[in-house]
RNA sequence: GGGGCGUUAGUUCAGUUGGUUAGAACGCCGGCCUGUCACGCCGGAGGCCAGGGGUUCGAGUCCCCUACGCCCCGCCA
């Protein structure tokens, strides 16, 4: 007597769960995959077997295999099965919503793999669970198609990045996770040094450092999609541990890097299969970007744009305009054309740009008899005249205006903007808008720490006509650095770097680094200047947010398969945790809490 | 560090003015059913009302604190 064939072992998979076609019928095939839903009949047993792929109809039916029927009453939802059978029609009864819905399998003989408890929820597209029951049975939230389909198209992004800067003549080298902690930009995470007591390494917040080091060496043209770590707050586009696509250029200038990630984007959006952008993107100034958007990464899908009327506004007798520019503020405005807004929402506005600082929102309604509202009447008509003329208002549409200091001013009005975008339906949702921001300045000065810092990071050009200001002037420099936006996120970051020992010797003096700090911190970045540096430079984009952006992801977390809580923690894991004391010891670390 | 919203069966939610034994749907378990595909019908099980404290004759409901989740400000070169 011969054994009959074992699943798996003897009779492979012939099909997906989700390719079986009408030209497939009368085929023997067998399908592995687990169980999504069952519909028994009494007499005849229905159940959808479901991979990756699909979803494939299977139908134990008694009069085809008494025994594989008896068995299909044992199957249960998640249970993992393979299936033998034959394809057959399902005649009239096709399921037109499915893929294999003109196909049924009837099941000769199944073999059960593993049982499975009933899931804490049901697996399927559309799930209203609340994210942290998700979250911990994560490998079960990743059987759902939607978060399977946006990962598959992270992968697909990730190929097409690889083979375009492959193409280009990048090479992808790696550079180490245990690395130096640096003391600019943001908090470190760190990792104590068993064999040396007392040292700590710390987690990359990017290989800045050491794909320069590449340059020096002389691999021209370097790139990594790698992990980077930072401890800070989080957010819905922030994640502790997230991945950027590196990559780092010798002999080049800003044109050479702006060109050559816009190829790139573009090779990303079509493995997507999106349609293609125009080239090149448009470009603003840091200084254009901020006064028109009131943002450093604009979105530019529609208008709303911020217009300065602090001249208008310093004459016009309200004592809180001229007040604000008589303190050096700004006033400026918005004009939100057409927009027929209550008494109530536009109080909800006023809380909108509460959030960043504003004391007040002044607002006005333009109507053929004139301004109502507010500001109508302690706002002089010549002032009134000439605001209106400004931006270019008619009757029926909404004027809003922020007095107080400039950073104030253009950060509430940049996000009652968006605000407003909203609100008013003006923002496109299928277009992708792309926009460099450049000329960003150099140093940022940090009234908490009463020193100036840098805004990108200290590696970065000050332009060359800059720099004699560097000592005297400092917040005057503009830095050699761009921003790539994307639907007003911040999607890119990077610039040409500094090679010069002198100059990079200068930016650290400027951010207050003594020489022997210089020396203790970079010092090996220093050492190598002298060595022979190629200009280069550079851009770090930010993998899981493109991948956000693109597939219309809600969070970074949809785009991250095992992803962390807002409070940093991984719910699945019950990472962090504590450890043992042992452990501690041998790391000579001690716990203070 | 700060602000906002939330937490009741496995899941999503309802729960009146503070008042008997906290409900529904889906899921789950059992039974019936040979053409279902959100199968249908019948029956059943299932609750530390996030945790702690308080007010009260009596708290899911009112008050305070804490924890956790989400969103935002600060922070994130």
């Amino acid at each position: 007597m011969v054994a009959e064939p074992k699943l798996i072992s003897d009779l492979k998979r012939t099909h997906s769960c989700g390719s079986l076609r009408a030209g497939d019928i009368g085929e023997k095939v067998v399908l592995f995959g687990w169980v999504h839903g069952r519909r028994d009949l009494g007499g005849c047993v229905f159940v959808d077997l479901r991979d990756r792929h699909g979803l494939t109809q299977v139908v134990f039916d008694p009069t085809v295999e008494a025994t594989a029927h008896g068995m299909a009453s044992e199957l249960r939802g998640e249970y993992v099965v393979g299936i033998q059978g034959t394809v057959r029609s399902r005649g009239h009864q096709i399921n037109e919503s499915m893929p294999t819905g003109e196909i049924e399998v009837a099941a000769s003989r199944v073999e059960i793999f593993s049982k499975a408890d009933t899931p804490p929820f049901h697996i399927e597209d559309e799930i209203d669970t609340g994210e942290q029951l998700l979250l911990r049975y994560r490998y079960l939230d990743l059987r759902r198609r939607p978060l399977q389909n946006i990962l598959v198209r992270r992968s697909r992004m990730a190929q097409a990045t690889r083979t375009f800067l492959d193409s280009e003549g990048f090479l992808e080298l790696e550079t180490p996770f245990l690395t130096k902690s640096t003391p600019e930009g943001a908090r470190d995470y760190l990792v104590p040094s068993r064999v040396n007591p007392g040292k700590w390494f710390a987690l990359p917040q990017s290989p800045q450092l050491f794909k320069q080091l590449f340059m020096v060496a002389g691999f021209d043209r370097y790139f990594q999609i790698v992990k980077c770590f930072r401890d800070e707050d989080l957010r819905a586009d922030r994640q502790p541990e997230f991945t950027q696509i590196d990559l780092e250029m010798s002999f080049v200038c800003e044109e050479d890097v702006l060109s050559l990630v816009e190829g790139m984007m573009s090779a990303i959006l079509e493995a997507d299969g999106k349609e293609a952008v125009p080239r090149p993107f448009p470009r603003l100034t840091f200084d254009e970007a901020m006064s028109r958007f009131g943002s450093d990464k604009p979105d530019v899908r529609f208008g709303l744009e911020l217009v300065d009327v602090s001249d208008i506004a310093r004459k016009s007798g309200f004592r809180v305009f001229a007040d604000a520019v008589d303190k050096g503020g700004i006033v400026s405005a918005i004009n939100a054309k057409g927009a027929d807004l209550s008494r109530s929402k536009i109080d909800g506005l006023a809380e909108e740009v509460a959030i960043h600082g504003a004391k007040g929102l002044a607002w006005a309604k333009v109507k053929p008899e004139g301004w109502q509202g507010p500001v109508a009447k302690v706002v002089s008509e010549q002032a009134r005249e000439q605001i209106v003329e400004r931006l270019g208002a008619v009757p029926g549409d909404v004027l809003f205006f922020v007095a107080d200091r400039r950073e104030v001013v253009l950060a509430s009005l940049g996000h009652l903007r968006l605000v407003l975008g909203e609100m008013l339906s003006l923002i496109p949702k299928d277009v992708l808008s792309f926009v460099w921001v450049t000329d960003f300045p150099l140093l940022d000065y940090d009234e908490e720490q009463g020193r100036w810092v840098a805004l990108h990071h200290p590696f970065t050009s000050p332009r060359e006509e800059d720099i004699p200001r560097l000592e005297k002037d400092p917040g005057s420099v503009r830095a050699r650095a761009y921003d790539l936006a994307l639907n007003g996120n911040e999607i890119g970051g990077g610039s040409i770097r500094i090679h010069d020992r002198s100059v990079q010797e200068m930016v650290f003096r400027t951010l207050g680094l003594s020489e022997e700090e210089q020396q203790a911190k970079f010092g090996f970045l220093l050492d190598a200047f002298r060595f022979g540096a190629p200009p280069h430079g550079g851009i770090a984009m930010g993998f899981d947010r493109i991948v956000m952006l693109l597939t219309g992801a809600s969070s970074i977390r949809d785009t991250i398969p095992f992803p962390k809580t807002l409070r940093a923690v991984d719910v699945m894991t019950d990472a962090p945790s504590e450890v043992d004391s042992r452990q501690l010891e041998e790391l000579h670390v001690k716990n203070v809490l």
